[in-house]
RNA sequence: GGAGAGGUGGCCGAGUGGACGAAGGCGCACGCCUGGAAAGUGUGUAUGCGGUUUGAAGCUGCAUCGUGGGUUCGAAUCCCACUCUCUCCGCCA
């Protein structure tokens, strides 16, 4: 969330900058300022009100204590009137703080300057291409292929779960495998620290990458025990760092984690999700930073490249989006889209999204730092980026590396998979 | 699931109604000492929200001892509820 600083602070600013994301801010900034006008109006009170309660109980006790009993007990008797005006304005102080936490959390992030205003999809920017689209002598789309290897079983994940849970077997399940270790291992040699976190997660937790309130039926919710299963390893990775004053000696904190995910996707079913183009279930790493405010940007381009190198290492064609301001989320302030070309579908498909959400995320966090020259604690910017979600690489190379004879698995994967092939 | 113990600052730990934002220790920072270091020694060392200020510093108010409520003029301390952690038993990978 934005700090009300900001907002008081740069009011037009702010209404300004969230047009790009095609967000009317005007109404709501008015009244989160209103608000926090009486908020502070009433702290004002209230604070002034229990200053002469905390003076008044002071000189009783001192009464007390010379033994002069009858004036402490003519001081007693003031305590009841401003007991209850104390009452009455810490109660509208409370309303008002309410009520401006939750009007700020409303607002989205402000995207950085560089996002330039769009609707959705068709207004992202392609800043690079690579990589060669290959042509293919057979063109199966990889919902086909994967029956023809039985590698990929989504019938029987249907029987077991639910659409959307597909099973992985044999040397599909390898090759997956080896794609985690592929990616684990390269986010290790790129100076990230591997993180395997639980996937549950409390309510704190959800609230604090911004999963909670606004997405909350995306979300898998365990009932009986008031926990979330994990859309991303973002939110477990972020969050050990949820209430965190961090000193300036402890950046750049780079981790990074393997997970499953899962999210319920409501309402997101229609043509475009065959296959293993959108799940309930997926794997993917995550690498997540953590960073001063004035190296978040050069965190940021450090990211894409690393995430770029990685496709370039597998072979596979790509390009980069910057998002255009109907399409960054409502917490980031840049976020580049990494596609690959999947050759049978026609289509790219999103492998990786990497973002800088700036001090958004680490305002809901808590997630501070102390420098050494100043008292005052900031907050920190974080930071994080697929690499890489798992199914839609898998597509691609499912489909871009198929021949008659069988699919190729990409040569820098083989010391994970120990076949090269994928044959009947 | 059953029984018990407990949650105090970065950490350890004292504190059973007022002088407690909190003893003492450790750690950390700065200074003295030293050729340099260690030892020793001195000082400092929580966070949030307000006020003052152009801003910062400074000064100042309020709140915070797991969370929420209650008793009281006054609560870390007493009462209630919740929550989390630990130990033992049970079950189990």
């Amino acid at each position: 969330m934005l700090t009300i600083k900001l907002i008081r602070e740069q009011q037009e600013y702010v209404i300004n900058r969230l047009k790009i994301k095609n967000f009317d801010a005007a109404n709501l900034v008015d009244k989160i300022i209103a608000c926090d006008d009486n908020r502070k109006k009433y702290q004002q009170k209230k604070d002034n009100l229990q200053m002469q309660m905390n003076e008044i109980s002071k000189e009783i006790g001192n009464l007390f204590a010379q033994g002069k009993k009858d004036e402490a007990e003519v001081a007693r008797r003031k305590t009841g009137e401003i007991k209850e005006q104390i009452k009455e304005a810490e109660t509208f102080f409370e309303n008002y703080e309410k009520e401006l936490d939750s009007l700020i959390v409303l607002l989205p992030n402000l995207p950085h300057e560089s996002v330039k205003s769009g609707k959705g999809e068709i207004d992202n920017e392609i800043i690079k291409e690579g990589g060669v689209i290959p042509k293919l002598t057979v063109s199966k789309p990889h919902w086909e292929l994967i029956k023809d290897y039985n590698i990929i079983d989504f019938e029987l994940g249907i029987k077991i779960t639910g659409a959307g849970f597909p099973v992985y077997i044999g040397k599909g399940a390898k090759l997956q495998r080896a794609l985690i270790n592929f990616f684990l291992d390269e986010a290790e040699n790129a100076g990230y620290t591997e993180i395997l976190p639980p996937l549950l997660v409390n309510e704190e937790s959800g609230f604090g990458t911004g999963q909670l309130p606004d997405k909350e039926g995306q979300m898998y919710h365990v009932n009986a025990d008031n926990f979330y299963l994990i859309p991303t390893a973002e939110v477990p990775i972020t969050n050990l760092y949820r209430d965190v004053i961090l000193s300036e000696t402890d950046f750049p904190i780079k981790n990074m984690a393997y997970s499953a995910c899962f999210r319920r996707e409501a309402g997101s079913w229609g043509a475009d999700v065959r296959g293993l183009n959108r799940l309930h279930q997926f794997d993917k790493v995550e690498i997540v930073q953590i960073r001063k405010p004035e190296e978040s940007y050069h965190a940021l381009e450090e990211m894409k490249s690393y995430v770029e190198n990685i496709l370039v290492k597998l072979g596979l064609p790509y390009r980069v989006l910057r998002l255009c301001g109907g399409d960054v989320s409502f917490t980031a302030a840049l976020t580049f889209d990494f596609e690959v070309f999947s050759t049978a579908q026609e289509r790219w498909l999103e492998v990786s999204s990497v973002s800088n959400f700036e001090d958004f995320q680490a305002n809901r966090l808590k997630l501070r730092y102390k420098s050494k020259d100043e008292k005052r604690t900031k907050l920190a910017h974080t930071l994080n980026g697929s690499a890489l979600a798992l199914p839609r690489i898998m597509a691609a190379i499912i489909e871009n590396y198929q021949t008659e004879e069988g699919i190729i698995i990409p040569e820098i994967l083989r010391p994970f998979t120990g076949f090269d092939m994928i044959s009947k």
